[in-house]
DNA sequence: TGCTGTTGTCATAAACTCGTCATATAGTCC
DNA sequence: GGACTATATGACGAGTTTATGACAACAGCA
């Protein structure tokens, strides 16, 4: 997601404008709204990425908001995190029972915020977790580290994102062509063969671990990850 | 997976009732455990498609149970969420180092837990699609994969269509022409001997699992697939 | 600017597939 | 059985698909 929009629910103003400054920050696009019906509104006009929405509103409490957005057909896949200044755990309990999908309790770093509001996007985009596991390898998407029994190998960047999208099909087959749109992206023009030598500099990396095995080649149709250890 | 079952090994009754509602909700069958040993036992005599582990368990501790699991050769595939209320790093490393899949610290929101489930499912079972079981014999599209007892058998690309062929079609015979048409497509001009000869090639992959018997030749008609254990 | 690492392409080697043929074997009809 | 036909099987070589190393263009960075 290049430029997410995040919907923010919350009436102290100092709160609102720290937040949008942090946000803006980092190249979101931001919607404000100071009240909960304010917030209705521009969730159903705007369809944000992402609601930040404040526990204690003036008139209609935030959670009702909440659960007003969880019955929604089309909000309710919207990711909420409640921000609150109580941080017992039966707010938390009740709030996630009403299908918030994380919770930060004020005060806040803008880091921890912006930590967790990118966590919630990118499980969005797509399924990707912070981390994928499959037999000895470990690859971890947020610090763009494998390792394989522990020790860390290394990628190229694009050998990288061979390997993560490899990693979130396993076992399925993929011609050239098809590898070419989702790792390069569509409009990109490359030879397919390139594919191969791509394949050849994976693989050479994950030898050295004995881990080469995980990448086969189907003939006549492409490549695949599968877990086969050699034995 | 239509209703996955999923093993939850936790101790604290609240948290585990908590679960066991969400994933009920949402058409998973649940097994509770409440110590390690439990779970180890339910997870040996039912096979769950997945594990949701306590990393803080009474007496065994759960990282435990997840290296007993993951030495264990028909657990090892089982894929494990570890449970923790300890955010820091270093309870993340090692628990991936020991194998778990994916990691969740407490609390948890319900739809969090829920799309990291899908999501490891989903991983697991993306190559397996479109499957055509016969026998013993299992041939998979997606993952371009032919199994006889689970043991993975090497085709050639035409030996793979044809088989594909055969399999759609249990039962039934085919004249050469007819499986030239069919597998090779109408338009090329080959010998109808040739059938022959990649009938007795697949033939010989399957032989090396005593599946020979599968592929018949009807005189004077041509071939047919069948289900047919020479005993 | 020079350095380092990445990436796409190419040429060549290696591996594998596939159609055909020659011959062996099996089945059928008299 | 003998003649004839259909199928099985092994071998071969042309053709195709992959593997691999080398290289040049290029980007990021000190």
């Amino acid at each position: 997601m290049s430029t997410p929009t995040i919907l923010v629910v919350e009436d102290e103003s100092a709160i609102r404008e720290m937040l949008c400054f942090t946000l803006q920050a980092a190249e979101m696009t931001v919607l404000e709204a100071g009240n909960a019906e304010q917030g209705w509104q521009l969730a159903l006009t705007s369809m944000p990425d992402l609601i930040l929405l404040d526990w204690m509103l003036p008139g209609v409490p935030g959670v009702s908001l909440l659960s007003r957005l969880k019955v929604h057909d089309k909000l309710k896949h919207i990711p909420v995190i409640m921000l609150t200044a109580r941080a017992d755990e039966v707010d938390q309990l009740q709030g996630f029972d009403m299908g918030a999908d994380d919770y930060v309790t004020k005060p806040f770093s803008p880091r921890t915020l912006l930590a967790r509001i990118r966590a919630l996007l990118r499980r969005l985009d797509d399924g990707v977790g912070e981390v994928i596991v499959a037999g000895r390898m470990r690859l971890d998407n947020t610090s763009h580290r494998l390792t394989i029994d522990g020790d860390e190998v290394k990628l190229g960047p694009k050998e990288f994102r061979l390997l993560q999208f490899f990693m979130l099909h396993i076992n399925r087959v993929f011609t050239r062509n098809q590898l070419l749109d989702e790792v390069w992206g569509d409009r990109v023009v490359v030879e397919d063969r390139t594919i191969d030598v791509h394949i050849r500099r994976l693989r050479r990396a994950l030898e050295e671990h004995g881990c080469e095995s995980y990448i086969q080649t189907i003939r006549g149709s492409g490549y695949r990850f599968s877990v086969i250890d050699p034995d």
